[in-house]
DNA sequence: GCGCCGCTTTACAACGTTATACGACCCGAG
DNA sequence: CTCGGGTCGTATAACGTTGTAAAGCGGCGC
């Protein structure tokens, strides 16, 4: 049977307040009856009973945290990002996951699955505003991602318009001049939306012409997609000599078209995608993106649940995390082919 | 503040008990007494405290899982089965990552990191049997992976010789002679050992010959890897028809290794990987590879855990799960050259 | 030498739940 | 009408921990 503050009190002839006392380091106790205390302690084994601690502080060190899924490698670095900055705080990451279905995270944010948790961090994909405007809850809730709710929920984010000007701005600075955006998206999807206005944005600040015939609209987020509007763009007739692309599979899918129509990546195509997910570091071209400093939305969502636990806080926080572009081959041999005077004109 | 089985009693007029009682179904209720705390249960949104019911089951309702990274989709999907698999049992996965160390790994399997578990599933990568050998925990352990230990914990793998069978097989159907192996471990990795006597077996019994020209050592397990052993195959003379590699990211590097030579897969040059990682279904050739059934692994070892804690099972369980070959470009072509007739003989 | 004060230690109660054991009640049989 | 046996509900006591308040125990000043 487990050894409880009883047997270890028992066994040091104290009280049991004063093991307690002892074990959580309570600052009146003096250095020789700690060490005796302690002697008994290990000499028991005693582990602290965590649901009984729970119980009677009412918190259980616990917190959720909800993504679409850890197929997605950028969900499962934030996972671990998460992990790591919960265990700074001696706090434990309960992860589930939605698929992106609206159900699935109204189930979560209601904390339906997991009534133990002191605080979530949920990054939504079909979440509607009113799915949480009712949310009868009382556990702290942080959103992540790129959705925007105008509810008094903590959101973390990155700055999409700044980090789509950063990943177009390394573009230009390649030599590039006809930069094509793939991934705008039908309906009003906020992140697409501010990663084409920074697009825009940076094009305009460059004094390059914004030509709207090289911007792709598609439906969904996938290879599948990216590939399709890559084969839309090239089929107008168009040769950007650049590729913007909402994310990494859709650059991907926009590389392997580039490949099949003939075009060689960079020298003819630079392309950049945007999340730095971990399939893009393999593949016949390595893919340069922009990446989303994971850590730091781990972290700072950790440091909002508990700032909220403690009850100091009470504004709402809207935070923008840190990116940076990370340079690989899809872009790398451009500098390269620029250096030699020989920049490629596509037909 | 919350509302507790002391308010539903007072609001329903009865006794706690009572109240307890219809909450957990118990038998001995009357359908009217049944029905009115229900109402009162509902009026004022009853939700039972786990730590409360832990701290008198004993039970937390809480299954680690502890896995080397997340951001290898191999593991990714394989939590996302566990995940599941727990849903369907009522309980809820606390997932850790152990970043493949040692030391980790002892951690974790000491259940220092969290204590508030029923169970453990762990897949070691580096932890030693005398690691385990003194784990003086109560919570039941099962281990997952290929690695294989002499101790009395459930243990979940697949067939590795038969996996390996499968794959070589495919690639001999598709008309390859010349079978390569990349991955055997420099030192005894029991999977790499197992994986590479099922190459050996197959190629005996389809009357091929084994040639350990073919088989290429390796330190690691990664990209690099996969590539430095096709590099030492390739310029060793060897011209194999195909490759069989110990894992997927092996396989990837391999591929590009054999497009840098000019031999295109798969119609030069057949490749089969293992493990079904996400990252294989992009880049320039998609990749055939054997694919573990995570859904079972994951269901069996939930079910091992659940088993286990239930006390019904002593003895110990050493279960092989099962696996298929999913077929993709880079053998897939392969069969098109072969009813073409024109099968191409290297140089 | 006495009283007071401050530092240690302790007793007790509570957190919300469930198991145990008992009491109240109802119905049919004697 | 009473008694026995089953059914249904309840009071009480845990589970292991920590906060509160008070008691013990020194030493120091007068």
């Amino acid at each position: 049977m487990r050894v409880s503050l009883k047997d270890v009190a028992a066994h040091a002839g104290v009280s049991i307040k004063t093991v307690s006392n002892v074990v959580n380091d309570y600052q009146h106790v003096t250095p020789a009856m700690r060490a005796r205390v302690q002697r008994s302690i290990d000499a028991l084994g005693y582990r602290p009973n965590l649901a009984a601690r729970h119980l009677r502080k009412g918190r259980t060190g616990i917190i959720a945290l909800a993504l679409p899924e850890f197929g997605n490698p950028y969900f499962a670095e934030l996972a671990a990002a998460v992990i790591d900055a919960a265990a700074e705080h001696d706090h434990i990451v309960l992860l589930d996951h939605t698929g992106g279905r609206r159900e699935q995270e109204v189930l979560v944010s209601q904390a339906f699955r997991a009534r133990v948790i002191d605080g979530l961090i949920l990054s939504p994909i079909e979440l509607a505003a009113d799915d949480l405007r009712d949310r009868a809850e009382d556990v702290p809730l942080v959103l992540l991602g790129e959705r925007e709710y105008d509810l008094p929920y903590d959101h973390i984010a990155i700055d999409n318009v700044a980090a789509a000007r950063t990943a177009v701005r390394h573009l230009i600075s390649l030599g590039c001049r006809e930069v094509a955006f793939i991934g705008a998206r039908r309906g009003n999807s906020e992140p697409a939306e501010l990663r084409l206005r920074g697009w825009r944005a940076e094009l305009t600040s460059a004094g390059l012409s914004v030509d709207d015939g090289l911007v792709a609209a598609t439906d969904g987020w996938g290879y599948g997609d990216g590939a399709a509007a890559m084969v839309g763009i090239l089929t107008g007739g168009r040769r950007p000599d650049a590729v913007f692309a909402y994310n990494d599979p859709m650059a991907m899918g926009a590389m392997r078209v580039l490949h099949e129509w003939g075009l060689r990546v960079p020298e003819d195509v630079a392309v950049v995608g945007f999340d730095d997910v971990v399939e893009g570091r393999f593949g016949a071209v390595t893919l340069t993106s922009v990446s989303p400093d994971k850590g730091a939305i781990g972290r700072l969502a950790v440091e909002s649940v508990l700032a909220r636990l403690g009850g100091t806080t009470s504004e709402v926080r809207r935070i923008r995390a840190g990116h940076r572009i990370v340079e690989r081959e899809s872009t790398l041999g451009r500098r390269h082919a620029a250096n030699d005077g020989t920049i490629r004109v596509p037909s």
